[in-house]
DNA sequence: AGTATATACTACAGCATGTAGTATGTCAAG
DNA sequence: CTTGACATACTACATGCTGTAGTATATACT
């Protein structure tokens, strides 16, 4: 149960912020920043993160510690011992993660308020990009397609 | 900016909790039932509402004065001074939250992931209700020829 | 042995929400 | 005019999430 593409949704889906940018929507700020240096970097340890951050702003090493062990409590991240430490890494790739979400959050939209959802989806999707709608009308067309073939086969 | 039919976005937008059900993904419990009582009577004192719930559960007559309170300084109840007391009403219709909800959501997802967004979109609508692909498709092929109409114009 | 580095554990702040007590004001009935 | 019911304001505490970091302790290399 909630589960798309072994990710467990509950870790992508739990908290949605429309107004944020990114997958900062679903993490928080500093969340976010580390998962972006693990994705960039495929694995890394606390120090490595540490650094990176550090480039930037005035941070403690614990700080990024705490934070990367809730991430890993979380399941988003994977703690391997690694000689006297622990090496890092993301168990999904950014791209799984952000499919899951909006996966996750068309679910809950759609699913408490269908018609709305429709509708609000074909006026959004308009404004932010029109030429989406050509490549909507073709998905629509295949998943008719699809219906009737299903229907038949009854 | 942020404003949908008189309704503020922060108000419906702030947090969106896909795996609750109802306004429940968007209110905390409590707030949710008491909000529920609001959109049934129109209007109401604390304590019709603290009646209403007290029908049902244990409850303190200043908790619901609180949360009611809250929704007051939140915006979604307007707070108008009657005899000794308060008078509450919603300040936008179920109806009118719920569109809110939906295109503050929509817009979050699609902003972000646009092409993942689209496809789970039509992913998800099968899944849950194949006929609303049929009304989907009305609504693109209405807007296909709106997009023409403001092309020639230019 | 000492210094740097790693983790574990603990802790606190801020925010949202649920919960409720206490103090205080108001009004109507006796 | 005193009393009791009821209303509000204010304060407070718990829980969960996130950001933040200190302290204690283990480890390892020089």
């Amino acid at each position: 149960m909630f589960s798309f593409g072994g990710l467990n949704a509950g870790v992508c889906g739990k908290s949605f912020k429309p107004h944020r940018n990114g997958l900062n929507q679903v993490l928080g700020d500093l969340e976010q920043e580390i998962m972006e240096v693990l994705w960039k970097r495929e694995e890394a340890i606390v120090r490595d993160v540490f650094t990176e951050l550090r480039k930037k702003r005035k941070i403690a090493y614990t700080t990024v510690m705490t934070v990367m062990g809730r991430l890993a409590n979380k399941g988003l991240l994977q703690k391997s011992p690694i000689k006297n430490s622990y090496l890092y890494k993301p168990v999904y790739s950014k791209d799984a993660f952000e499919k899951c979400i909006s996966r996750e959050v068309m679910k809950g939209v759609l699913g408490n308020y269908t018609q709305a959802a429709v509708t609000s989806f074909v006026d959004v999707l308009t404004e932010i990009d029109p030429k989406q709608i050509e490549y909507l009308s073709n998905l629509i067309e295949e998943k008719k397609r699809e219906i009737k073939k299903g229907d038949k086969r009854r």
